[in-house]
DNA sequence: ATGTTC
Protein backbone atom coordinates (compact mmCIF):
# COMPACT_ATOMS: atom_id res chain seq x y z
CA UNK A 1 0.00 0.00 0.00
CA UNK A 2 1.40 3.57 -1.19
CA UNK A 3 1.42 5.95 1.95
CA UNK A 4 -1.02 8.25 2.17
CA UNK A 5 -0.88 12.12 0.93
CA UNK A 6 0.05 13.96 4.27
CA UNK A 7 0.20 17.57 2.67
CA UNK A 8 -3.12 20.05 3.32
CA UNK A 9 -6.58 19.55 1.35
CA UNK A 10 -8.76 22.42 2.09
CA UNK A 11 -12.45 22.63 1.42
CA UNK A 12 -13.49 25.16 -1.18
CA UNK A 13 -16.93 23.92 -1.79
CA UNK A 14 -19.13 21.02 -1.25
CA UNK A 15 -17.49 19.03 -4.35
CA UNK A 16 -13.77 20.42 -4.66
CA UNK A 17 -10.85 20.43 -2.42
CA UNK A 18 -8.13 22.48 -2.57
CA UNK A 19 -3.70 22.23 -2.25
CA UNK A 20 -2.46 25.30 -1.72
CA UNK A 21 0.24 26.70 -3.72
CA UNK A 22 1.88 27.55 -0.45
CA UNK A 23 2.52 23.49 0.44
CA UNK A 24 5.31 23.72 -1.66
CA UNK A 25 7.75 26.25 -2.77
CA UNK A 26 8.11 24.26 -6.28
CA UNK A 27 4.24 24.55 -6.78
CA UNK A 28 3.62 27.43 -9.61
CA UNK A 29 -0.61 27.34 -9.20
CA UNK A 30 -2.94 25.32 -6.02
CA UNK A 31 -3.81 22.12 -7.12
CA UNK A 32 -7.62 21.35 -7.27
CA UNK A 33 -9.48 18.02 -6.86
CA UNK A 34 -13.12 17.42 -7.35
CA UNK A 35 -14.34 15.46 -4.42
CA UNK A 36 -17.47 15.26 -2.09
CA UNK A 37 -16.45 14.80 1.79
CA UNK A 38 -17.24 10.58 0.91
CA UNK A 39 -14.70 10.23 -1.57
CA UNK A 40 -11.77 12.77 -0.34
CA UNK A 41 -11.61 9.68 2.22
CA UNK A 42 -10.64 7.47 -0.57
CA UNK A 43 -8.86 10.03 -2.88
CA UNK A 44 -6.43 10.57 0.41
CA UNK A 45 -5.44 7.07 0.90
CA UNK A 46 -2.72 6.67 -1.77
CA UNK A 47 -0.04 9.85 -3.55
CA UNK A 48 -2.33 10.54 -6.06
CA UNK A 49 -2.91 13.92 -4.33
CA UNK A 50 1.22 14.44 -4.42
CA UNK A 51 1.12 13.75 -8.16
CA UNK A 52 -1.74 16.74 -8.44
CA UNK A 53 1.07 18.76 -6.42
CA UNK A 54 4.02 17.59 -8.46
CA UNK A 55 1.80 18.77 -11.97
CA UNK A 56 1.52 22.33 -10.16
CA UNK A 57 5.32 22.95 -11.00
CA UNK A 58 5.13 22.37 -14.52
CA UNK A 59 6.17 25.04 -16.56
CA UNK A 60 3.56 27.14 -18.33
CA UNK A 61 0.81 26.03 -16.33
CA UNK A 62 -2.53 27.85 -16.17
CA UNK A 63 -5.15 27.94 -13.76
CA UNK A 64 -4.77 25.21 -11.36
CA UNK A 65 -3.82 21.63 -11.49
CA UNK A 66 -6.81 19.24 -11.24
CA UNK A 67 -8.55 16.11 -10.55
CA UNK A 68 -11.81 14.77 -11.06
CA UNK A 69 -13.20 12.42 -8.54
CA UNK A 70 -11.98 9.45 -10.30
CA UNK A 71 -8.66 10.47 -8.91
CA UNK A 72 -6.27 7.24 -8.50
CA UNK A 73 -2.46 6.94 -8.99
CA UNK A 74 -0.74 6.61 -12.46
CA UNK A 75 2.62 6.96 -14.05
CA UNK A 76 3.55 10.57 -13.17
CA UNK A 77 0.58 12.20 -14.07
CA UNK A 78 -2.17 11.11 -11.77
CA UNK A 79 -5.40 9.25 -13.50
CA UNK A 80 -8.23 11.31 -13.70
CA UNK A 81 -6.11 14.73 -13.94
CA UNK A 82 -6.17 17.86 -16.22
CA UNK A 83 -3.54 20.42 -16.74
CA UNK A 84 -3.09 23.04 -18.95
CA UNK A 85 -0.12 24.43 -20.45
CA UNK A 86 0.78 27.77 -22.74
CA UNK A 87 3.14 27.44 -25.41
CA UNK A 88 3.59 31.15 -25.24
CA UNK A 89 4.70 31.02 -21.37
CA UNK A 90 7.28 28.02 -22.48
CA UNK A 91 4.56 25.39 -21.77
CA UNK A 92 5.22 21.96 -21.82
CA UNK A 93 3.75 18.96 -23.50
CA UNK A 94 4.24 15.55 -21.48
CA UNK A 95 3.50 11.89 -22.50
CA UNK A 96 2.71 10.96 -18.89
CA UNK A 97 0.13 13.49 -19.03
CA UNK A 98 -1.53 12.09 -21.81
CA UNK A 99 -1.27 8.26 -20.45
CA UNK A 100 0.46 4.86 -22.61
CA UNK A 101 -3.01 4.52 -23.99
CA UNK A 102 -3.07 7.09 -26.61
CA UNK A 103 -6.67 8.19 -27.18
CA UNK A 104 -7.77 5.72 -24.64
CA UNK A 105 -11.84 6.37 -25.16
CA UNK A 106 -15.41 5.25 -25.44
CA UNK A 107 -18.50 5.12 -27.54
CA UNK A 108 -22.02 4.48 -26.79
CA UNK A 109 -23.73 2.84 -30.22
CA UNK A 110 -27.99 3.20 -29.81
CA UNK A 111 -30.15 0.35 -31.08
CA UNK A 112 -33.99 0.81 -31.35
CA UNK A 113 -34.41 -2.32 -29.49
CA UNK A 114 -35.93 -2.80 -26.06
CA UNK A 115 -35.13 -4.80 -23.08
CA UNK A 116 -38.08 -6.92 -23.90
CA UNK A 117 -36.55 -7.55 -27.54
CA UNK A 118 -33.38 -8.72 -25.77
CA UNK A 119 -33.86 -10.38 -22.87
CA UNK A 120 -33.49 -13.87 -24.74
CA UNK A 121 -30.63 -12.76 -26.51
CA UNK A 122 -28.62 -11.82 -24.54
CA UNK A 123 -26.41 -15.33 -24.01
CA UNK A 124 -25.94 -15.49 -27.85
CA UNK A 125 -25.21 -12.12 -28.53
CA UNK A 126 -22.07 -12.02 -25.72
CA UNK A 127 -21.17 -15.35 -27.18
CA UNK A 128 -21.05 -13.73 -30.58
CA UNK A 129 -19.57 -10.87 -29.55
CA UNK A 130 -16.86 -12.79 -27.98
CA UNK A 131 -15.90 -14.95 -30.56
CA UNK A 132 -15.96 -11.82 -33.49
CA UNK A 133 -14.10 -9.78 -31.45
CA UNK A 134 -10.58 -10.29 -30.61
CA UNK A 135 -10.04 -9.88 -26.86
CA UNK A 136 -6.52 -10.35 -24.65
CA UNK A 137 -3.34 -8.37 -24.97
CA UNK A 138 -1.52 -8.49 -28.13
CA UNK A 139 -4.25 -10.09 -29.69
CA UNK A 140 -4.35 -8.88 -33.92
CA UNK A 141 -7.71 -9.36 -35.36
CA UNK A 142 -9.37 -9.54 -39.18
CA UNK A 143 -8.25 -6.20 -40.31
CA UNK A 144 -4.75 -6.61 -41.09
CA UNK A 145 -3.03 -3.68 -42.71
CA UNK A 146 0.47 -3.46 -44.03
CA UNK A 147 2.61 -0.32 -42.79
CA UNK A 148 1.81 2.06 -45.80
CA UNK A 149 -1.35 1.45 -45.14
CA UNK A 150 -1.70 1.78 -41.08
CA UNK A 151 0.12 5.35 -41.81
CA UNK A 152 -2.03 6.20 -43.73
CA UNK A 153 -5.04 5.33 -41.39
CA UNK A 154 -3.58 7.28 -38.69
CA UNK A 155 -3.62 10.38 -41.45
CA UNK A 156 -7.61 9.85 -42.46
CA UNK A 157 -8.65 8.46 -39.03
CA UNK A 158 -12.08 6.27 -38.91
CA UNK A 159 -13.07 7.75 -42.40
CA UNK A 160 -10.24 5.63 -43.81
CA UNK A 161 -12.08 2.09 -43.14
CA UNK A 162 -15.63 4.23 -43.89
CA UNK A 163 -14.09 4.47 -47.29
CA UNK A 164 -13.91 0.68 -47.25
CA UNK A 165 -17.58 0.37 -46.15
CA UNK A 166 -17.02 -0.28 -42.89
CA UNK A 167 -19.48 2.38 -41.50
CA UNK A 168 -21.21 5.19 -42.77
CA UNK A 169 -20.48 8.95 -42.71
CA UNK A 170 -22.29 9.77 -40.59
CA UNK A 171 -20.41 7.91 -37.92
CA UNK A 172 -17.68 10.68 -38.16
CA UNK A 173 -20.14 13.66 -37.34
CA UNK A 174 -20.71 11.60 -34.22
CA UNK A 175 -17.05 11.44 -33.43
CA UNK A 176 -14.96 13.94 -31.07
CA UNK A 177 -13.16 15.84 -33.37
CA UNK A 178 -15.17 14.53 -36.40
CA UNK A 179 -12.87 11.18 -35.65
CA UNK A 180 -9.72 13.19 -37.12
CA UNK A 181 -7.03 15.33 -34.71
CA UNK A 182 -5.98 17.47 -37.71
CA UNK A 183 -1.91 17.99 -38.21
CA UNK A 184 -1.33 14.64 -36.82
CA UNK A 185 1.94 13.33 -38.88
CA UNK A 186 2.35 9.14 -39.27
CA UNK A 187 5.72 9.69 -40.15
CA UNK A 188 6.52 10.69 -36.79
CA UNK A 189 5.57 7.52 -35.40
CA UNK A 190 8.36 5.16 -35.22
CA UNK A 191 8.40 1.93 -37.46
CA UNK A 192 8.30 -0.12 -34.43
CA UNK A 193 5.25 1.05 -33.40
CA UNK A 194 3.30 1.07 -36.70
CA UNK A 195 4.38 -2.96 -36.49
CA UNK A 196 2.52 -3.14 -33.25
CA UNK A 197 -0.52 -1.21 -34.63
CA UNK A 198 -0.75 -3.16 -38.39
CA UNK A 199 -2.40 -6.17 -36.75
CA UNK A 200 -4.26 -4.86 -34.04
CA UNK A 201 -7.03 -2.43 -35.63
CA UNK A 202 -10.40 -3.91 -34.24
CA UNK A 203 -9.46 -5.71 -31.47
CA UNK A 204 -10.54 -4.96 -27.67
CA UNK A 205 -7.52 -5.29 -25.88
CA UNK A 206 -6.93 -5.84 -22.26
CA UNK A 207 -7.40 -4.21 -18.46
CA UNK A 208 -10.02 -2.40 -17.65
CA UNK A 209 -11.32 -2.19 -21.96
CA UNK A 210 -14.58 -3.84 -22.81
CA UNK A 211 -17.56 -4.16 -25.20
CA UNK A 212 -21.01 -4.03 -23.07
CA UNK A 213 -24.76 -4.27 -24.08
CA UNK A 214 -26.35 -1.78 -21.65
CA UNK A 215 -30.07 -1.22 -20.99
CA UNK A 216 -31.30 2.59 -20.03
CA UNK A 217 -32.53 2.68 -16.38
CA UNK A 218 -33.28 6.06 -15.59
CA UNK A 219 -33.36 8.68 -17.44
CA UNK A 220 -32.55 11.83 -15.33
CA UNK A 221 -33.13 14.60 -18.12
CA UNK A 222 -35.78 14.09 -20.35
CA UNK A 223 -35.29 16.70 -22.82
CA UNK A 224 -31.66 16.03 -23.33
CA UNK A 225 -32.34 12.16 -23.61
CA UNK A 226 -34.71 12.87 -26.35
CA UNK A 227 -31.96 15.21 -27.74
CA UNK A 228 -30.00 12.16 -27.91
CA UNK A 229 -32.03 9.51 -29.12
CA UNK A 230 -32.47 7.35 -25.85
CA UNK A 231 -35.21 6.45 -23.77
CA UNK A 232 -36.06 3.99 -20.88
CA UNK A 233 -35.07 0.16 -21.21
CA UNK A 234 -33.75 1.25 -24.43
CA UNK A 235 -30.62 -1.42 -25.63
CA UNK A 236 -27.02 0.15 -26.11
CA UNK A 237 -23.75 -0.84 -26.55
CA UNK A 238 -20.49 0.84 -25.31
CA UNK A 239 -17.46 0.16 -26.47
CA UNK A 240 -14.25 1.04 -24.57
CA UNK A 241 -10.48 0.91 -26.13
CA UNK A 242 -7.72 2.81 -27.16
CA UNK A 243 -5.05 2.82 -29.20
CA UNK A 244 -3.24 -0.79 -28.26
CA UNK A 245 0.31 -1.75 -28.98
CA UNK A 246 0.76 1.37 -31.27
CA UNK A 247 -0.27 3.87 -28.83
CA UNK A 248 1.81 2.05 -26.13
CA UNK A 249 4.47 2.45 -28.30
CA UNK A 250 4.65 5.82 -29.35
CA UNK A 251 4.39 6.89 -25.36
CA UNK A 252 7.34 4.78 -25.07
CA UNK A 253 9.34 6.09 -27.75
CA UNK A 254 8.66 9.83 -26.15
CA UNK A 255 9.64 9.04 -22.87
CA UNK A 256 12.63 7.48 -24.68
CA UNK A 257 13.44 10.85 -26.70
CA UNK A 258 12.10 13.18 -23.79
CA UNK A 259 14.99 12.00 -20.98
CA UNK A 260 17.14 14.80 -21.47
CA UNK A 261 14.86 17.32 -22.15
CA UNK A 262 14.63 18.29 -18.67
CA UNK A 263 18.22 19.04 -18.56
CA UNK A 264 18.10 20.95 -22.33
CA UNK A 265 15.61 23.17 -21.55
CA UNK A 266 16.39 23.88 -17.82
CA UNK A 267 13.02 22.09 -16.49
CA UNK A 268 13.24 20.87 -12.37
CA UNK A 269 10.97 17.68 -12.44
CA UNK A 270 9.97 16.62 -8.78
CA UNK A 271 9.71 13.15 -10.47
CA UNK A 272 11.10 11.87 -13.59
CA UNK A 273 8.15 10.15 -14.56
CA UNK A 274 6.82 14.25 -15.49
CA UNK A 275 9.27 13.85 -18.32
CA UNK A 276 8.24 16.67 -20.68
CA UNK A 277 9.50 19.22 -23.08
CA UNK A 278 8.36 22.59 -24.05
CA UNK A 279 5.43 22.18 -26.56
CA UNK A 280 7.05 24.36 -29.25
CA UNK A 281 10.67 22.23 -28.65
CA UNK A 282 11.45 20.12 -31.58
CA UNK A 283 11.16 17.11 -29.05
CA UNK A 284 7.60 18.43 -28.08
CA UNK A 285 6.34 18.92 -31.67
CA UNK A 286 7.77 15.18 -32.77
CA UNK A 287 5.42 13.94 -29.76
CA UNK A 288 2.75 15.95 -30.49
CA UNK A 289 2.42 14.74 -34.19
CA UNK A 290 3.20 11.04 -33.41
CA UNK A 291 0.38 11.45 -30.42
CA UNK A 292 -2.43 13.04 -32.62
CA UNK A 293 -1.52 10.29 -35.52
CA UNK A 294 -2.00 7.38 -32.41
CA UNK A 295 -5.39 9.06 -31.71
CA UNK A 296 -6.27 8.58 -35.33
CA UNK A 297 -6.04 5.21 -34.59
CA UNK A 298 -7.68 4.95 -31.67
CA UNK A 299 -10.70 6.30 -33.63
CA UNK A 300 -10.34 3.95 -35.99
CA UNK A 301 -9.95 0.62 -33.77
CA UNK A 302 -13.52 2.18 -31.83
CA UNK A 303 -14.98 2.57 -35.27
CA UNK A 304 -14.01 -1.48 -36.55
CA UNK A 305 -15.37 -2.28 -33.07
CA UNK A 306 -18.50 -1.18 -33.56
CA UNK A 307 -18.94 -2.07 -37.03
CA UNK A 308 -17.92 -5.85 -35.63
CA UNK A 309 -20.61 -5.44 -32.88
CA UNK A 310 -22.88 -4.49 -35.56
CA UNK A 311 -22.37 -7.52 -37.39
CA UNK A 312 -22.90 -9.39 -34.83
CA UNK A 313 -26.37 -7.61 -34.09
CA UNK A 314 -27.55 -8.42 -37.29
CA UNK A 315 -26.50 -11.76 -37.19
CA UNK A 316 -28.30 -12.62 -34.23
CA UNK A 317 -31.76 -10.76 -35.26
CA UNK A 318 -31.85 -11.51 -38.83
CA UNK A 319 -32.11 -7.98 -39.93
CA UNK A 320 -29.65 -5.26 -40.89
CA UNK A 321 -27.83 -3.46 -38.42
CA UNK A 322 -29.24 0.15 -40.14
CA UNK A 323 -32.72 -1.53 -39.21
CA UNK A 324 -32.08 -2.20 -35.63
CA UNK A 325 -31.34 1.77 -35.49
CA UNK A 326 -27.48 0.96 -34.52
CA UNK A 327 -26.45 4.47 -34.63
CA UNK A 328 -23.56 6.19 -33.04
CA UNK A 329 -24.60 8.58 -29.95
CA UNK A 330 -20.85 9.47 -29.71
CA UNK A 331 -17.40 8.75 -28.92
CA UNK A 332 -15.49 10.50 -27.02
CA UNK A 333 -11.25 10.64 -25.93
CA UNK A 334 -10.34 10.09 -22.58
CA UNK A 335 -6.47 10.13 -23.08
CA UNK A 336 -5.47 13.15 -25.34
CA UNK A 337 -3.59 16.30 -25.48
CA UNK A 338 -5.10 18.83 -27.43
CA UNK A 339 -4.40 22.55 -27.91
CA UNK A 340 -7.67 24.65 -27.61
CA UNK A 341 -9.11 28.43 -26.71
CA UNK A 342 -9.59 28.81 -23.24
CA UNK A 343 -10.04 31.87 -21.32
CA UNK A 344 -7.72 32.04 -18.08
CA UNK A 345 -8.19 34.76 -15.57
CA UNK A 346 -9.94 36.87 -18.22
CA UNK A 347 -7.85 36.28 -20.65
CA UNK A 348 -8.47 33.87 -24.15
CA UNK A 349 -5.81 31.94 -24.29
CA UNK A 350 -4.74 28.37 -26.80
CA UNK A 351 -3.13 26.26 -24.29
CA UNK A 352 -2.38 22.28 -24.31
CA UNK A 353 -5.13 20.69 -22.18
CA UNK A 354 -3.97 16.86 -21.05
CA UNK A 355 -6.50 14.88 -20.12
CA UNK A 356 -5.36 12.07 -18.65
CA UNK A 357 -8.77 10.05 -17.78
CA UNK A 358 -10.80 12.86 -17.88
CA UNK A 359 -13.42 13.52 -20.76
CA UNK A 360 -13.65 16.93 -22.43
CA UNK A 361 -17.46 18.12 -21.81
CA UNK A 362 -17.86 20.74 -24.29
CA UNK A 363 -21.53 22.72 -23.09
CA UNK A 364 -24.02 23.73 -25.35
CA UNK A 365 -23.32 26.13 -27.93
CA UNK A 366 -19.49 25.72 -27.96
CA UNK A 367 -17.79 25.95 -31.33
CA UNK A 368 -16.14 22.97 -31.82
CA UNK A 369 -19.37 20.61 -31.47
CA UNK A 370 -20.98 18.79 -34.17
CA UNK A 371 -23.98 20.60 -35.67
CA UNK A 372 -26.72 18.00 -34.29
CA UNK A 373 -25.04 18.29 -30.57
CA UNK A 374 -24.10 22.54 -30.51
CA UNK A 375 -27.46 23.32 -29.13
CA UNK A 376 -27.52 21.07 -26.61
CA UNK A 377 -24.10 20.29 -25.12
CA UNK A 378 -21.27 17.39 -25.90
CA UNK A 379 -22.55 13.59 -25.25
CA UNK A 380 -20.26 12.61 -22.58
CA UNK A 381 -20.12 8.95 -22.31
CA UNK A 382 -18.76 7.54 -18.75
CA UNK A 383 -17.56 4.04 -18.23
CA UNK A 384 -18.47 2.54 -14.45
CA UNK A 385 -18.23 -1.02 -13.67
CA UNK A 386 -19.40 -4.40 -15.39
CA UNK A 387 -21.60 -5.07 -12.45
CA UNK A 388 -23.16 -1.54 -11.55
CA UNK A 389 -23.53 1.06 -14.04
CA UNK A 390 -22.05 3.74 -16.62
CA UNK A 391 -23.59 6.92 -17.76
CA UNK A 392 -24.39 9.38 -20.17
CA UNK A 393 -23.92 12.83 -19.03
CA UNK A 394 -24.04 15.88 -20.84
CA UNK A 395 -21.34 18.74 -20.93
CA UNK A 396 -21.96 21.60 -18.83
CA UNK A 397 -21.01 25.75 -18.85
CA UNK A 398 -19.19 25.07 -15.39
CA UNK A 399 -16.59 22.81 -17.19
CA UNK A 400 -15.16 26.12 -19.10
CA UNK A 401 -15.34 27.97 -15.95
CA UNK A 402 -13.58 25.61 -13.95
CA UNK A 403 -12.09 22.40 -15.69
CA UNK A 404 -10.14 23.55 -19.39
CA UNK A 405 -13.98 22.14 -20.65
CA UNK A 406 -13.09 18.90 -18.83
CA UNK A 407 -15.42 15.82 -16.53
CA UNK A 408 -14.59 12.41 -15.26
CA UNK A 409 -13.83 9.91 -16.93
CA UNK A 410 -15.30 6.71 -15.03
CA UNK A 411 -15.32 5.33 -11.46
CA UNK A 412 -11.86 4.74 -11.11
CA UNK A 413 -10.34 2.14 -9.31
CA UNK A 414 -10.95 1.29 -5.36
CA UNK A 415 -8.48 -1.91 -5.41
CA UNK A 416 -5.40 -2.27 -6.76
CA UNK A 417 -5.07 -5.11 -9.36
CA UNK A 418 -2.67 -7.71 -6.59
CA UNK A 419 -5.65 -6.63 -4.16
CA UNK A 420 -8.93 -7.58 -6.55
CA UNK A 421 -7.14 -10.53 -7.26
CA UNK A 422 -6.40 -11.90 -3.68
CA UNK A 423 -9.98 -10.34 -3.15
CA UNK A 424 -11.26 -13.17 -6.19
CA UNK A 425 -9.76 -16.13 -4.47
CA UNK A 426 -11.70 -19.44 -4.74
CA UNK A 427 -14.48 -17.06 -6.36
CA UNK A 428 -15.85 -17.61 -9.78
CA UNK A 429 -16.62 -13.98 -10.77
CA UNK A 430 -18.36 -14.96 -13.80
CA UNK A 431 -20.80 -16.89 -11.90
CA UNK A 432 -21.28 -13.89 -9.21
CA UNK A 433 -22.28 -11.10 -12.21
CA UNK A 434 -24.56 -13.89 -14.02
CA UNK A 435 -27.06 -14.16 -10.51
CA UNK A 436 -26.70 -10.37 -10.70
CA UNK A 437 -27.77 -10.53 -14.32
CA UNK A 438 -24.87 -9.89 -15.91
CA UNK A 439 -23.94 -12.55 -18.88
CA UNK A 440 -19.48 -11.80 -18.75
CA UNK A 441 -17.00 -13.72 -21.21
CA UNK A 442 -13.55 -13.12 -20.91
CA UNK A 443 -10.33 -14.17 -22.65
CA UNK A 444 -8.59 -14.20 -19.14
CA UNK A 445 -9.79 -15.50 -15.37
CA UNK A 446 -6.96 -13.06 -13.56
CA UNK A 447 -8.28 -10.45 -15.93
CA UNK A 448 -12.45 -10.86 -14.74
CA UNK A 449 -10.90 -10.57 -10.94
CA UNK A 450 -8.72 -7.61 -11.63
CA UNK A 451 -11.90 -6.12 -12.84
CA UNK A 452 -14.84 -7.07 -10.60
CA UNK A 453 -17.01 -4.81 -9.78
CA UNK A 454 -15.83 -4.17 -5.98
CA UNK A 455 -12.30 -2.71 -7.45
CA UNK A 456 -13.80 -0.04 -8.62
CA UNK A 457 -15.54 3.18 -6.93
CA UNK A 458 -19.27 3.02 -7.35
CA UNK A 459 -19.36 5.06 -10.81
CA UNK A 460 -23.20 7.01 -9.14
CA UNK A 461 -21.29 8.89 -6.32
CA UNK A 462 -18.54 9.85 -8.95
CA UNK A 463 -20.78 11.55 -11.38
CA UNK A 464 -23.07 12.71 -8.23
CA UNK A 465 -20.10 15.00 -7.95
CA UNK A 466 -19.10 16.12 -11.80
CA UNK A 467 -23.36 16.88 -11.52
CA UNK A 468 -23.12 19.12 -8.58
CA UNK A 469 -20.20 21.11 -9.79
CA UNK A 470 -22.10 21.73 -13.35
CA UNK A 471 -19.04 19.89 -15.12
CA UNK A 472 -21.64 17.75 -16.90
CA UNK A 473 -25.17 16.79 -16.33
CA UNK A 474 -26.88 13.73 -15.80
CA UNK A 475 -28.95 12.18 -18.65
CA UNK A 476 -29.28 8.53 -18.17
CA UNK A 477 -27.97 5.78 -16.30
CA UNK A 478 -27.28 2.47 -18.10
CA UNK A 479 -26.89 -0.83 -16.42
CA UNK A 480 -25.23 -3.66 -18.34
CA UNK A 481 -26.49 -7.09 -18.82
CA UNK A 482 -23.71 -8.09 -21.34
CA UNK A 483 -19.61 -8.32 -21.20
CA UNK A 484 -16.75 -9.59 -23.14
CA UNK A 485 -13.34 -8.37 -21.77
CA UNK A 486 -9.80 -9.25 -22.87
C1' DA B 1 -2.78 0.71 -20.57
C1' DT B 2 1.23 -2.82 -22.44
C1' DG B 3 4.09 -8.90 -27.08
C1' DT B 4 1.45 -7.38 -18.44
C1' DT B 5 10.02 -7.13 -16.79
C1' DC B 6 13.37 -5.62 -24.56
Amino acid sequence: MKAAFAGPLERVDSCCYRIPKSYRADMRVDGLIFANDALIESVKKDQAPDQVANVATLPGIQGASLAMPDIHWGYGFCIGGVCATDPAEGGVISPGGVGYDINCGVRLVKTNLFWDDVKHHVRSLVKGLFHTIPAGAGRGGRYKFDAVETRRLMAQGPRFVIDRDLGVPRDLTHTEADGLIPDGDPDQVSDHAVKRGAEQCGTLGSGNHFLEVQVVDSVFDADVAKAFGLELNQVCVMIHSGSRGLGYQVCDDALAAFRNCPAKYGITLPDRQLACAPAESPEGKKYIAAMRAAANYGFTNRQLLMQQAREVFAAEFGRKWEDLGMELLYDVAHNIAKLEEHVVDGKRKRVWVHRKGATRAFPAGHPELPDVYRAVGQPVIIPGDMGRASWVLVGAAGSMERTFGSTCHGAGRAMSRTAAKLQAAGRRIDKELESKGVIAMASSRMGLAEEQPAAYKNVDHVVDVVHEANLSRKVARMRPVGVIKG
